[in-house]
DNA sequence: AGCATCTCGATACATTATATCGGTATCACC
DNA sequence: GGTGATACCGATATAATGTATCGAGATGCT
């Protein structure tokens, strides 16, 4: 990021009815799995999905309550904890951010393309690293770095 | 981690002239980078070798000088940072942490086994995402989550 | 009602990382 | 062998990111 200044908007969030649906089928798919969706975790949903990019936990605070006042990390944090733990969200930690997922299925492998230099992601259907320039260059995309990371339990800690 | 106590002692680092002889194949790869080895980045290899497993910064920087004393966080961010630019250690995002490359190639993508139980990590081959769980259960490994973060220039930004 | 569990808000704190600045080493060139 | 450009370093200060803990309220179950 910062190190050109293409001056591109990209596409941008929801709102409206758009934002609505959004929100209540999240909700649906939060009862369905048996969890509730209390007042702070729809906030931050509704955040991420306003914002339409990826957000630092810290711009979030900063904007979460209602009245305009921020909120306390915690808050926060425990919410989009929440909403990854749900696949609603993922962290993507390459950037310490937050984004609302753009797929609708549960608990996939989740893989990005992340622009170093105006900051644009796209979520995209998970790849093989070799596969990935190719994958990319769809989208016009020259890749410089890939990391896969996969959690766990190893041999010892699952049995 | 710290989900069990399964007390597992893993594989540890390099010493003695197994050490010697990384470090000194590093600083070739080094020169012929047209980069310099200097003292903070052989000290910052030096420890990533002999730890043989992730690091976190800070541990590195109280164990930092030769003499017992900490060094300063910058000093060992920007040695870290140049030892990811040239392929020698990586970071792991997801720990916050760097490890020493154990894969010779320059550049490779880096892919990461990481259990979440005990700590252990262990260096892979990249593969798909679709086929972690069959390259890791090779090692025993149960995944349960895996991201990719590909970075690199947009379309845009390319141009 | 009584109890277990989940969730929240608040305070305080811990961890991780960077901006900046002045000085030194290194190198290319003249 | 001087001179400027660049890379690197050490130090100070501060920013950014993330957690531990605790008491109170909500929720669900019997
Ligand atoms: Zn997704
Ligand atoms: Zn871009
Ligand atoms: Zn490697
Ligand atoms: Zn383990």
């Amino acid at each position: 990021m910062a190190e050109c200044e293409h001056d591109h908007d990209g596409p941008e969030g929801l709102s409206g009815h758009h934002l609505s649906h959004a929100l209540h089928d999240a909700e649906d798919r939060c009862v369905r799995a048996g969890e509730r969706m209390t007042q702070p975790r729809r906030r931050a949903l509704e955040l991420l999905l306003e914002a339409g990019k990826p957000m630092k936990a810290y711009d979030l605070i900063e904007i979460f309550g209602e009245d305009g006042r921020p909120a306390k990390p915690p808050t926060v944090y425990r919410a989009l904890d929440f909403l990854a733990k749900l696949g609603l969200a993922h962290r993507i930690e390459s950037l310490n951010a937050y984004v609302a997922c753009e797929m609708g299925e549960r608990n996939h492998a989740a893989a990005f393309l992340i622009c170093d230099c105006c900051g644009a992601t796209e979520e995209v259907e998970p790849f093989a690293p070799e596969k990935v320039q190719a994958a990319a260059s769809k989208s016009g995309y020259i890749i410089e770095a890939v990391t896969v990371e996969a959690h766990g339990r190893c041999g010892a800690c699952a049995s």
